[in-house]
DNA sequence: TAGAGCCTGGACAACGTTGTCAGATCCGGG
DNA sequence: CCCGGATCTGACAACGTTGTCCAGGCTCTA
């Protein structure tokens, strides 16, 4: 997107001028401690070949000053950034409050810093993000994808930039991913219904043009298939996240005219709301939730869902980034970690007409 | 602290060499499209006094390159980062997640990018990472404070880089600083409790030396001497947090001598584990929670909560942080936000002895 | 047609750091 | 007394960008 490049957007001409307010650089404590330009650097970063008493004045300067060395400068002068960017959905997102703590601690331990932003699920923000941190040169990126086109980062990889993708596979390029298994793990969750005797099985997912929704759906089709058990329309509802159109999509598949006597829910919002829907209802139905919620235990019955392990994720997603970086790791390759089925009552309640 | 200075300890240092892959620089694209430097970059900046001949071979050879500007240069040269820094406690608390995604929010509209990490709870690590963010010359911080002694941010501060404190207030230095009513929202809880007739009233809750934690302890003391109830030592858990622990200080206080018959849990962590204690008793005991839990409505029964708003703290700190950038805000101020009371249900229990 | 004024383009320095290299200092031994 | 070597120090270029400033070519008018 020639866009990004051609307009003058830099987001750093719209705050005020002030130059950080006139740092103190090596060349004033240099000055000031009466050393050469290099001798400060050295002290700075530990190199041999400074007298004790050397060191000693410079430091008496770098404390009198409060020097802090400029990384950016740094960076420019020695080609990596040491930070890693991470471009996910939404941060308030308790799926991701962990996902995004795991891949902080691996980079941590690689001494990198962490820069994240949300996309808010649009395809353009998200390319809007990945393209402004590599503008910042950070040495990798961990992208959960909202579009389905990452050719954009087609100049990015081959300049040498770290790439996963996690949650979602990456759009018409070739590169690192690591995926919860959603179609495995929707089937188990339908197949957990079935065997506790329910066949008109209801789903609510997202769009299916997200990865995710689409697999899940076909899991749920699967396992239905496996079945012997033709899906009816009225069961399923996509694209499909706002609450309110949840409980609209809920309450219509529970009053059609074959309704539902279960409901395998795609995801953690989703669960959510069909829980509530669920507390209203008189007739008992069963419910099985892709994602694990909180004090889903606690609830009565409890929630039985399909997990995933949010920070296993994101620490596989970022350990292969760094492997990448330290040249370990050539070929791209796509992970799928496993669910887990977490049995708490609503899914083993019997269909009830 | 001079060692963070001294010691060459930077990140940058343990990845492998390899400067991002030889990307085209400016000079690169100059080259091929026949033009000067400066052209390139009034192209790519936007800036009038090209012609548009020039201009689309200018951009012909920066597709076919697959330039991208290094900000790193521009920062270098501009002075501004355009880049905010977070420091925050666990970004996989739920608590964060909304305050980090409403700082986000701001930033962006701001168009400056986020870059974050979490303390752990670790003074130490805090001071290291608001230092190290500075020495990538963000524009401002915002600081949920693990440590209680800043004073090693007044350098920056001179130098400033706008700062902002949340959820707890800055230690030994004169900052901005966000919070809730912490105080307040406990003495709001525990009166609540006393209103349905509650003389015996337990509280779990975080080490005294933790800001919030002393000041809801403070809320509840207030709130128990208001009605002239006095406390007994073992109606009070401090520095409790860890499940196990937290299970056995309400279990403690559960069938202690005198055994209360309502807990205020001081965070939400406690109070989910407080939750699960109670699901085990036989006897109905009320509680009210600080901080909202999600699905607090849908268990039995409802819990009532002391609300803070995380997404109104972050706003509101990332905005004055902007206006300190701006030049609008001078004198720092602290201010505080109300919390709000959410009745559900497990707090207008009454006593049962 | 000459001069003024405008438009376009480029040379150059600067931002703050690090790597290279050579100069200065000091020591002991021949 | 001088020299070799080890040790310490500093001058200088470079990283990739932007700001300043000037040159050259054009148009327009007198």
């Amino acid at each position: 997107m020639p866009e990004a490049i051609r307009r003058s957007d830099h987001p750093a001409d719209r705050l005020a001028g002030a130059r950080y307010g006139n740092r103190p650089t090596m060349k004033d404590v240099a000055a000031r401690a009466g050393v050469g330009l290099k001798t400060v650097s050295r002290v700075v970063n530990g190199e041999p070949g400074v007298t004790p008493e050397t060191e000693r004045r410079v430091q008496e300067a770098i404390d009198a000053l409060g020097f802090r060395r400029n990384d950016s400068a740094r960076v420019l002068r020695k080609g990596r950034t040491a930070s890693i960017g991470l471009v996910l959905e939404d941060l308030a997102d308790p799926f991701y409050g962990p996902l995004s703590r795991a891949v902080e601690e691996v980079a941590r331990a690689h001494g990198a810093l962490l820069i994240n932003g949300s996309s808010a699920e649009d395809p353009d923000r998200e390319q809007e993000l990945a393209l402004a941190l590599c503008a910042r040169r950070v040495d990798g990126l961990v992208i959960i994808p909202a579009g389905d086109d990452h050719r954009y980062l087609e100049p990015e990889l081959k300049a040498g930039v770290a790439t996963v993708f996690v949650d979602r596979p990456a759009g018409k390029i070739d590169a690192d991913c690591v995926l919860s298994d959603n179609y495995g793990g929707a089937r188990d969750g339908v197949a957990h219904l079935i065997a506790h005797g329910h066949r008109r099985i209801g789903f609510i997912g997202d769009m299916p043009r997200i990865h995710t929704a689409a697999e899940r759906l076909r899991g749920y089709r699967a396992a239905m298939e496996d079945a012997g058990i033709p899906v009816e329309d009225s069961w399923m509802s996509l694209g499909v996240t706002d609450p309110q159109r949840v409980r609209d999509a809920a309450e219509g598949m529970l009053s059609g005219p074959s309704p539902v006597t279960a409901i395998f829910a795609g995801n953690n919002r989703v669960t959510v709301t069909v829980i509530r829907v669920l507390a209203e209802q008189t007739r008992r139905v069963a419910l099985v939730g892709f994602d694990d919620i909180e004090l889903a235990d606690l609830l009565e019955p409890g929630v039985t869902v399909v997990a995933q392990d949010a920070a296993a994720i994101g620490r596989t997603a970022a350990e292969r980034l760094f492997r990448q970086l330290d040249g370990t790791l050539i070929t791209p390759e796509r992970i799928e970690l496993p669910t887990r089925l977490i049995t708490r009552g609503s899914g083993e309640l019997p269909p009830a007409d």
